[in-house]
DNA sequence: CGGCATCCTTAGGGATACTG
DNA sequence: CAGTATCCCTAAGGATGCCG
């Protein structure tokens, strides 16, 4: 409830925003839409085929194609061409360091959904691999702390050019 | 790279994903625009009234008068007067447990883009109260190791009906 | 199999003007 | 100050059919 009051704690508003610098609305430019979060959703749970995203995420084939496209081009997915033995060679997309980055997004939308619109389970757990323990989205500093939001600062770099948010 | 690998190392896709049980995409219902985000990122920034999300976010008034209304109804956002001393009461807005826990989304898109979307610097960065170390979104199991995404496997229950990725 | 072309509908969002 | 009303434009996405 405080969240708020603690991040804004330093803070008073005098420009507006610069939305073209703010770094969470330039990743939302990049993967605006929820089909794109839903193809980038299979390719984590291990999608290539194109047949397999429209099918998986019940979109339709040009907005899986218009997706998939633009996924390449922003560098989140690449193009791998594949062949299971005794069969032909088929074409396939795979995530690369940059799209698998996007993980902790997903996983963090995924553990609020599951836990405030809980009225029925989406069936579908993270865990740690070997250990077998579930995986949690969480915050934590340099020196190895864990934060709540609560105790989150918001710190402005006031070097750079019209920051945003001036301290008063 | 083989994050995928990893993930979808023990399924077999069988069924077409249930795409009103996928909490990630229930989730992406709820704030499924741009605004909606950039009116909760005011929110955590400290914004309440209704002018400055407005200027803050740089979004229209009618869009943001939009938000504002969903976010209350999904109970991410509720409504509280207040007065600052020898002021007339104003109207404003403040996150709720449930919206301020959509934090590490937030944070979780900005540290993505302040990785990969680097050309500029946001500006902004996230410090543990008193501590001063920055802060970033982890991935962590409930036995306290920190894992990384090639880490975790996803592990489907069974007993619901329809999972939509059966194993083999 | 892996798409693209076309057409259509709805959702998101800006501009402007107005109101309690 | 805190919004609504109106109008208009663009983006997102489904359905269908075609194509290398």
């Amino acid at each position: 409830m405080d969240a708020a009051i603690h991040l804004a704690g330093r803070l008073e508003p005098r420009d507006a925003w610069r939305a073209d610098r703010c770094a969470m609305a330039r990743t939302l430019d990049v993967v605006r839409t929820k089909s794109a979060m839903l193809v980038l959703r299979e390719a984590f749970y291990g999608a290539t085929r194109f047949d397999d995203f429209v099918a998986r995420t019940e979109a339709s084939e040009p907005v899986v194609a218009g997706r998939l496209r633009e996924l390449v081009a922003a560098g989140l997915l690449e193009h791998v061409d594949y062949r299971n033995p005794g069969e032909r060679t088929r074409k396939g997309y795979r995530l690369t360091d940059k799209g698998a980055d996007l993980f902790p997004v997903l996983a963090a939308l995924m553990q609020w959904g599951d836990r405030w619109l809980g009225d029925q389970s989406s069936g579908v757990r993270l865990e740690h691999h070997g250990c077998g323990e579930p995986v949690a989205v969480t915050l934590r500093c340099a020196a190895g702390h864990g934060v709540t939001s609560g105790e989150v600062d918001l710190a402005i770099d006031r070097s750079s050019p019209r920051s945003p948010y001036a301290a008063r």
